[in-house]
DNA sequence: GCGACAG
DNA sequence: ATCTTGTCGC
Protein backbone atom coordinates (compact mmCIF):
# COMPACT_ATOMS: atom_id res chain seq x y z
CA UNK A 1 0.00 0.00 0.00
CA UNK A 2 1.32 3.28 -1.11
CA UNK A 3 1.75 5.65 2.21
CA UNK A 4 3.74 8.61 3.26
CA UNK A 5 4.19 11.28 5.77
CA UNK A 6 1.80 14.41 5.71
CA UNK A 7 3.68 17.77 4.77
CA UNK A 8 2.90 19.43 7.34
CA UNK A 9 4.55 16.33 9.86
CA UNK A 10 5.51 18.29 13.30
CA UNK A 11 9.08 18.78 14.40
CA UNK A 12 8.98 20.77 17.93
CA UNK A 13 6.40 19.16 20.49
CA UNK A 14 4.75 22.47 20.48
CA UNK A 15 3.84 21.78 17.53
CA UNK A 16 2.91 18.39 17.72
CA UNK A 17 0.53 19.54 20.24
CA UNK A 18 -1.20 21.68 18.06
CA UNK A 19 -1.58 19.11 15.35
CA UNK A 20 -3.17 16.72 17.78
CA UNK A 21 -5.87 19.04 18.95
CA UNK A 22 -6.53 19.98 15.23
CA UNK A 23 -6.90 16.23 13.97
CA UNK A 24 -9.12 14.94 17.22
CA UNK A 25 -12.44 15.63 16.00
CA UNK A 26 -11.67 13.79 13.03
CA UNK A 27 -11.46 10.59 15.19
CA UNK A 28 -14.46 8.10 14.55
CA UNK A 29 -15.45 6.04 17.00
CA UNK A 30 -18.30 4.43 15.79
CA UNK A 31 -18.15 1.18 13.60
CA UNK A 32 -16.88 1.96 9.90
CA UNK A 33 -15.02 -1.35 9.17
CA UNK A 34 -15.65 -4.52 6.66
CA UNK A 35 -15.87 -7.89 6.79
CA UNK A 36 -12.54 -8.32 8.81
CA UNK A 37 -10.11 -11.35 7.05
CA UNK A 38 -6.91 -10.10 7.87
CA UNK A 39 -5.48 -8.07 11.06
CA UNK A 40 -2.27 -6.30 10.74
CA UNK A 41 -0.15 -5.84 14.24
CA UNK A 42 2.10 -2.72 14.26
CA UNK A 43 5.41 -2.68 16.74
CA UNK A 44 8.62 -0.11 16.97
CA UNK A 45 11.89 -0.68 18.11
CA UNK A 46 14.96 1.34 18.66
CA UNK A 47 18.80 -0.24 17.62
CA UNK A 48 22.44 1.71 17.38
CA UNK A 49 22.09 3.12 20.67
CA UNK A 50 18.08 4.58 19.79
CA UNK A 51 19.35 6.34 16.76
CA UNK A 52 17.48 4.14 14.70
CA UNK A 53 14.08 3.10 14.88
CA UNK A 54 12.92 -0.05 13.59
CA UNK A 55 9.31 -0.63 12.83
CA UNK A 56 7.62 -4.23 12.06
CA UNK A 57 4.19 -4.93 10.49
CA UNK A 58 2.74 -8.44 10.81
CA UNK A 59 -0.51 -9.45 8.91
CA UNK A 60 -2.22 -12.44 10.12
CA UNK A 61 -5.53 -13.82 8.80
CA UNK A 62 -8.52 -13.95 10.75
CA UNK A 63 -9.62 -15.55 12.82
CA UNK A 64 -7.19 -18.40 11.87
CA UNK A 65 -4.29 -15.99 12.95
CA UNK A 66 -1.80 -17.60 11.01
CA UNK A 67 1.21 -15.62 9.52
CA UNK A 68 0.25 -13.86 6.13
CA UNK A 69 2.90 -11.33 5.71
CA UNK A 70 5.60 -9.12 7.35
CA UNK A 71 7.67 -6.20 6.45
CA UNK A 72 10.49 -4.40 8.56
CA UNK A 73 11.57 -0.61 8.37
CA UNK A 74 14.44 1.46 9.40
CA UNK A 75 14.26 4.80 9.76
CA UNK A 76 16.82 7.37 11.98
CA UNK A 77 15.30 8.38 15.20
CA UNK A 78 14.30 12.04 14.79
CA UNK A 79 11.68 12.57 17.56
CA UNK A 80 12.00 11.84 21.49
CA UNK A 81 9.94 10.22 23.93
CA UNK A 82 7.52 12.43 25.06
CA UNK A 83 4.46 11.03 27.13
CA UNK A 84 1.54 12.22 25.11
CA UNK A 85 3.57 12.54 21.90
CA UNK A 86 4.40 8.69 20.78
CA UNK A 87 2.73 8.53 17.74
CA UNK A 88 5.82 11.40 16.45
CA UNK A 89 8.37 9.16 17.42
CA UNK A 90 7.14 6.17 15.74
CA UNK A 91 4.91 6.97 12.81
CA UNK A 92 6.61 7.73 10.53
CA UNK A 93 8.75 4.38 10.72
CA UNK A 94 5.30 2.73 10.47
CA UNK A 95 4.22 4.03 7.63
CA UNK A 96 7.08 2.90 6.08
CA UNK A 97 6.70 -0.29 7.16
CA UNK A 98 3.11 -0.47 5.78
CA UNK A 99 3.79 0.98 2.46
CA UNK A 100 6.10 -2.19 1.81
CA UNK A 101 2.84 -4.30 2.20
CA UNK A 102 1.31 -6.34 -0.34
CA UNK A 103 -1.67 -7.29 1.52
CA UNK A 104 -3.72 -4.63 2.70
CA UNK A 105 -5.00 -5.70 6.45
CA UNK A 106 -8.62 -5.20 6.91
CA UNK A 107 -7.74 -4.04 10.76
CA UNK A 108 -4.65 -2.45 12.69
CA UNK A 109 -3.95 -3.31 16.27
CA UNK A 110 -1.32 -0.86 17.52
CA UNK A 111 1.07 -1.08 20.58
CA UNK A 112 -0.27 2.46 22.50
CA UNK A 113 -3.47 4.22 23.23
CA UNK A 114 -6.11 4.79 20.90
CA UNK A 115 -8.30 7.90 22.61
CA UNK A 116 -7.21 6.91 25.94
CA UNK A 117 -4.95 9.84 25.28
CA UNK A 118 -5.09 13.34 26.91
CA UNK A 119 -5.93 14.58 23.84
CA UNK A 120 -7.95 11.68 22.38
CA UNK A 121 -4.89 11.25 20.21
CA UNK A 122 -3.30 8.25 21.06
CA UNK A 123 -0.56 6.67 18.45
CA UNK A 124 -3.09 3.94 17.28
CA UNK A 125 -6.57 6.60 16.75
CA UNK A 126 -3.38 9.03 14.54
CA UNK A 127 -2.09 5.89 12.89
CA UNK A 128 -5.87 5.03 11.70
CA UNK A 129 -6.63 8.41 11.12
CA UNK A 130 -3.24 8.93 8.37
CA UNK A 131 -3.79 5.73 6.74
CA UNK A 132 -7.93 5.45 6.66
CA UNK A 133 -8.10 2.18 8.43
CA UNK A 134 -9.87 1.11 11.30
CA UNK A 135 -7.46 0.09 14.60
CA UNK A 136 -7.06 -0.68 17.73
CA UNK A 137 -5.09 0.47 20.72
CA UNK A 138 -3.43 -1.98 22.76
CA UNK A 139 -1.83 -1.01 25.87
CA UNK A 140 0.13 -2.57 28.16
CA UNK A 141 0.02 0.06 30.66
CA UNK A 142 -1.82 3.20 31.49
CA UNK A 143 -1.14 6.65 30.23
CA UNK A 144 -4.82 8.29 31.34
CA UNK A 145 -7.59 7.67 32.82
CA UNK A 146 -9.02 5.61 36.24
CA UNK A 147 -10.79 2.57 37.06
CA UNK A 148 -12.57 0.28 38.97
CA UNK A 149 -10.80 -2.78 40.72
CA UNK A 150 -10.50 -5.67 37.36
CA UNK A 151 -11.87 -9.45 38.05
CA UNK A 152 -8.77 -11.78 37.61
CA UNK A 153 -10.40 -13.88 34.97
CA UNK A 154 -9.81 -13.80 31.09
CA UNK A 155 -12.37 -11.97 29.52
CA UNK A 156 -13.53 -9.87 32.13
CA UNK A 157 -12.93 -5.88 32.06
CA UNK A 158 -13.91 -2.74 33.68
CA UNK A 159 -14.43 1.01 31.78
CA UNK A 160 -11.23 3.27 31.74
CA UNK A 161 -12.61 6.86 31.98
CA UNK A 162 -11.31 10.56 32.41
CA UNK A 163 -13.68 12.72 33.54
CA UNK A 164 -17.17 11.66 32.89
CA UNK A 165 -16.56 9.90 29.12
CA UNK A 166 -15.35 6.54 28.64
CA UNK A 167 -12.16 6.72 27.26
CA UNK A 168 -11.54 2.90 26.83
CA UNK A 169 -11.54 -0.93 28.67
CA UNK A 170 -8.93 -2.54 30.94
CA UNK A 171 -9.63 -6.15 29.97
CA UNK A 172 -8.03 -9.05 31.46
CA UNK A 173 -6.54 -10.97 28.06
CA UNK A 174 -5.59 -13.69 30.71
CA UNK A 175 -6.56 -15.29 33.86
CA UNK A 176 -4.28 -13.91 36.99
CA UNK A 177 -2.12 -11.64 34.57
CA UNK A 178 -1.91 -7.57 34.24
CA UNK A 179 -4.20 -6.34 31.93
CA UNK A 180 -4.24 -4.53 29.26
CA UNK A 181 -5.53 -1.13 27.99
CA UNK A 182 -7.83 -1.00 24.92
CA UNK A 183 -9.37 1.56 23.24
CA UNK A 184 -10.70 3.18 19.68
CA UNK A 185 -8.47 4.22 17.60
CA UNK A 186 -10.41 4.90 14.51
CA UNK A 187 -12.94 3.58 12.50
CA UNK A 188 -13.86 0.82 15.75
CA UNK A 189 -16.12 1.00 18.54
CA UNK A 190 -14.94 0.30 22.25
CA UNK A 191 -16.80 -2.98 22.35
CA UNK A 192 -16.22 -4.26 18.79
CA UNK A 193 -12.53 -3.15 19.77
CA UNK A 194 -12.66 -5.46 22.88
CA UNK A 195 -14.28 -8.54 20.52
CA UNK A 196 -11.60 -8.41 18.46
CA UNK A 197 -8.67 -8.33 21.06
CA UNK A 198 -10.47 -11.65 22.66
CA UNK A 199 -10.29 -12.91 19.53
CA UNK A 200 -6.44 -12.15 18.39
CA UNK A 201 -5.59 -13.58 22.01
CA UNK A 202 -6.08 -17.26 22.05
CA UNK A 203 -3.68 -17.90 24.80
CA UNK A 204 -1.33 -15.12 25.63
CA UNK A 205 -1.51 -11.58 27.43
CA UNK A 206 -0.78 -10.40 23.90
CA UNK A 207 -2.87 -10.02 20.55
CA UNK A 208 -0.82 -12.94 18.15
CA UNK A 209 -0.22 -9.73 15.93
CA UNK A 210 1.58 -7.72 18.42
CA UNK A 211 3.70 -10.57 19.63
CA UNK A 212 4.46 -11.15 16.01
CA UNK A 213 5.53 -7.43 15.41
CA UNK A 214 7.10 -7.56 18.66
CA UNK A 215 9.61 -10.25 17.77
CA UNK A 216 10.37 -8.90 14.53
CA UNK A 217 10.99 -5.47 15.88
CA UNK A 218 12.80 -6.55 19.11
CA UNK A 219 16.49 -6.46 19.01
CA UNK A 220 17.18 -10.22 19.89
CA UNK A 221 15.62 -12.14 16.82
CA UNK A 222 16.84 -15.27 15.85
CA UNK A 223 15.86 -15.15 12.17
CA UNK A 224 17.18 -13.20 8.71
CA UNK A 225 18.80 -9.91 10.06
CA UNK A 226 18.03 -7.51 7.62
CA UNK A 227 21.01 -5.28 7.66
CA UNK A 228 20.26 -1.48 8.53
CA UNK A 229 20.27 1.21 6.38
CA UNK A 230 23.22 2.47 5.16
CA UNK A 231 23.06 6.58 4.81
CA UNK A 232 26.26 7.91 3.15
CA UNK A 233 25.61 5.76 -0.01
CA UNK A 234 28.90 4.15 0.38
CA UNK A 235 27.36 0.87 -0.31
CA UNK A 236 31.46 -0.88 -1.69
CA UNK A 237 30.72 -3.90 -3.66
CA UNK A 238 32.82 -6.32 -2.73
CA UNK A 239 33.14 -8.21 -5.89
CA UNK A 240 34.17 -5.29 -7.77
C1' DG B 1 4.38 23.52 43.33
C1' DC B 2 3.96 18.16 43.17
C1' DG B 3 3.09 13.79 41.14
C1' DA B 4 1.97 11.01 36.82
C1' DC B 5 3.64 9.76 32.62
C1' DA B 6 1.86 4.66 26.19
C1' DG B 7 6.85 3.08 24.04
C1' DA C 1 12.00 1.45 24.54
C1' DT C 2 16.76 -0.59 26.24
C1' DC C 3 20.48 -2.75 29.41
C1' DT C 4 20.21 -8.45 30.91
C1' DT C 5 20.21 -14.42 34.06
C1' DG C 6 18.02 -16.75 36.62
C1' DT C 7 13.90 -17.67 38.96
C1' DC C 8 9.11 -18.19 41.10
C1' DG C 9 4.40 -19.69 39.98
C1' DC C 10 0.32 -21.38 37.29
Amino acid sequence: MKLSLPPDWPTTPQAAIALQQKLRSQIETSDRLGSVHTVAGVDVGFTEAGTVTRAAVAVLSFPALQLVESQIAYQPTTFPYIPGLLSFREVPAILVALSQLQTQPDLLLCDGQGIAHPRRLGIAAHLGLLVDLPSIGVAKSRLTGTHAELPPEKGSWVPLHDRNETIGAVLRSRTNTQPLYISSGHRISLETAIAYVLQCTPKYRLPETTRWADKLASNRRSGPQSPPPCHNNQQMNLFG
